[in-house]
DNA sequence: CTGGATAAGTTCGGTTTTTAAATCCAGCCT
DNA sequence: AGGCTGGATTTAAAAACCGAACTTATCCAG
């Protein structure tokens, strides 16, 4: 029960943290959901839209929100005897989410799941023993959530 | 570059997804910056709202919501010679998104940062070498990105 | 060549949320 | 008593959201 000390106010003002700027893009019910579903291989529009049920209005301005911000990149895909239509992909920015994603729905899994066993989980290539999120030093060792200490400016 | 395979459909649908709840609950660009603070150590509401700057009747809204969640718990506070007040605590649930919020924070310096160095970093306690969010197995070991595999079913 | 099917958006109203500001409220202080 | 202060609620305007219908462009069948 490792207490936060008590401050008046966060030591970096939320407009200039970066994670300030981040929730500014990627935190809305809608752009995550779009980016779980990215995160799974959903590429186009009415998958995108079928999927997450949201207006296809919300649904245009949201992906070429990703698409500006470059988490997205605007493909063209041709089904054979079928007009070519663009697709969503996943560039290496939004690629670099999952392990955010997936730290999120272990969380959910944990918290949110009222007892029952999580619908997906995940686990080494290979393995079959689960995986988690969690802080590593830079030699890939577990740091434990107690160790960690904020570092200002840089 | 490894591509996600095409898929027309996510294999967890959003509403049995702890993800998606997850979303639900603190995925608003609100919720997530009184996270944020309380991460850092705010505990009162006036401020929270000069740190986030957002109407006092969102803030008002959102902190019930955390309660109501048992994200935060609402405990009481007595400065000498002030009457008491409530104060908003992290409780064991709160604080376990901080891996994740550290690393959306690692996520938006990489990305949004434009190059300048992150005005805060984290380290291990008495090291000077930063820390990352990461996967680990269970014997704390880290598990790289495309080493990850989803299973289905628990 | 014409008509139908299909996928990707856009347009258009009406409804719900946000926002910002003013107001209320309770208790401790002098 | 009366002021002060930290919270919370009310209100009206602005913004975002929603669903359904509509547009556009291409391919295919007849």
């Amino acid at each position: 029960m490792s207490q936060i000390p008590l401050v008046r106010r966060s030591p970096v003002p939320p407009d200039t943290c970066n994670l300030a700027k981040a929730i500014d893009l990627i935190g809305d019910r809608w752009t995550l959901l779009i980016l779980r579903a990215a995160l799974y291989g959903v590429r186009r529009f009415d998958d995108f839209q079928s999927e997450l049920g949201c207006p296809r209005t919300v649904l245009s301005g949201r992906l070429k929100k990703l698409v500006d911000a470059g988490l997205l990149t605007k493909k063209s895909y041709k089904a054979p005897g079928k007009r070519a239509r663009p697709e969503y992909v996943l560039s290496a920015i939004g690629l670099s989410l999952r392990p955010i994603l997936i730290g999120l729905t272990q969380w959910g899994d944990a918290w949110l799941g009222q007892g029952e066993a999580p619908p997906i989980s995940f686990t080494r290539a290979g393995s079959k023993s689960a995986i988690r999120a969690a802080f590593v030093d830079v030699e890939g060792r577990e740091v434990r959530p107690d160790q960690i200490r904020p570092v200002l400016r840089g």
